[in-house]
DNA sequence: CCCCGTAACGGATAGCTATCCGTTTCCGTC
DNA sequence: GACGGAAACGGATAGCTATCCGTTACGGGG
């Protein structure tokens, strides 16, 4: 569990996870794919994104759409991709308080805001994402990136702690359905989640 | 947001959400739809429930099926209902530190132990109905009990922060998903998951 | 006790997921 | 530039969800 290794949903375009690279015509299909896509999406919403739909509106077969995206929730995630890297990049490279160069509690109390914008943006596409497939959260690239990145930050606010679980418990308020409820059927706003969150980092703060 | 009100997947057997009383026959066939249920999942597992099945198990039509339960997810919430009962009735009414007669902050560690214990005792099928339908949670009477629940107890240990948000994100760390991804592929033990959800309430403890 | 409105029933149906496997295409090697 | 194996392709298929609607059965009012 160090840097994040080649996952479930991890894969910016590249090739497969085995070794050698991507086949031409291979390639040209992920991105024919992630192109209509992104326009059925855009057109129809989320929900109309089916294999079934990718594969008629591109002429590819169905069978080659699963091959490239093994289901619903990593086709979802690779639309997600170009705006996660971003945001990687921000907390991970990025100027202060989100990025180095800040003390960690204040870096930690700045992801979760972050975090919880970048969830908001992106509301529909997430929730698609977890509703295709709720347990795939856990085993993408960018749920490893962003554990990794809280878990660090936690060892430093309070070493005596399970750091790692520790985490998973702050990340888990952002799951997308409850952002969802929170903001879509309970009214609430997203500054008023990131107070909440405030509160919740409280107790990290003081050493018992 | 008072007492739990009838809501999605908060229909222990009585009648539908209108007045009357369910008819005879109707009555009669939710019984046999929940054995069946129950029949599969203890014989092939949660995933093997599905509509069809129990339909084809019972002689019963898909359609009545549908009419009776609404979907899978409300299905499997009530073959989760009788034990959950036997949970709420224990925090509401059951003996300290759980029940009432306990120090708020105690009372609240007691329960987010006791939640951790629920999960884990019925992982399968909790997975199983998050799966079906991640946001279903959230619409659940059980849901509702324990956001309410929670909410007092935050009230009573924090009365200045916003408690039924710092409810929901208390309750966060504990859906299904997590619950399985942590202690399934990441080997993690239910006292480990407590002791962390422990050191998440350390800060709500201390007044700022 | 019958009558009738209402609820319930159940099979047919459309559309989706995911897999399987025979066929085709690429591309490194010689 | 031809070859051959690996990779990719794509349509057919099985099984599931959820809905629709014509038919059936219950049970309270008269």
């Amino acid at each position: 569990m160090d840097a994040p290794q080649p996952q479930h949903g991890d894969r910016p375009g590249r090739g497969p996870r085995t070794g050698r690279a991507e086949r031409a015509d291979a390639a040209g299909n992920r991105r024919r794919i992630l192109e209509a896509a992104a326009r059925i999406v855009a057109e129809k919403g989320p929900d109309a994104l089916t294999m079934n739909a990718v594969a008629h509106e591109t002429g590819i077969g169905v069978g080659t759409v699963y091959r490239r995206f093994g289901d619903v929730a990593q086709l979802l995630f690779a639309l997600l991709d170009e705006r996660e890297k971003r945001f990687q990049e921000a907390f991970m490279t990025g100027p202060p308080p989100l990025g180095p160069d800040a003390p960690p509690l204040e870096r930690l109390r700045a992801f979760l805001h972050a975090l919880a914008d970048r969830v908001t943006d992106q509301l529909d596409l997430m929730l698609a994402a977890e509703t295709a497939a709720p347990s795939a959260r856990y085993s993408s690239g960018a749920y490893a990136t962003m554990h990794t990145h809280v878990t660090v930050l936690v060892t430093r606010v309070r070493p005596e702690g399970d750091a790692a679980l520790l985490a998973h418990m702050l990340l888990a308020p952002f799951v997308p359905s409850l952002t969802h409820h929170l903001t879509r059927d309970g009214g609430r706003t997203v500054d008023e989640i990131k107070a909440a969150a405030d509160d919740l980092l409280l107790g990290l703060a003081r050493p018992r």
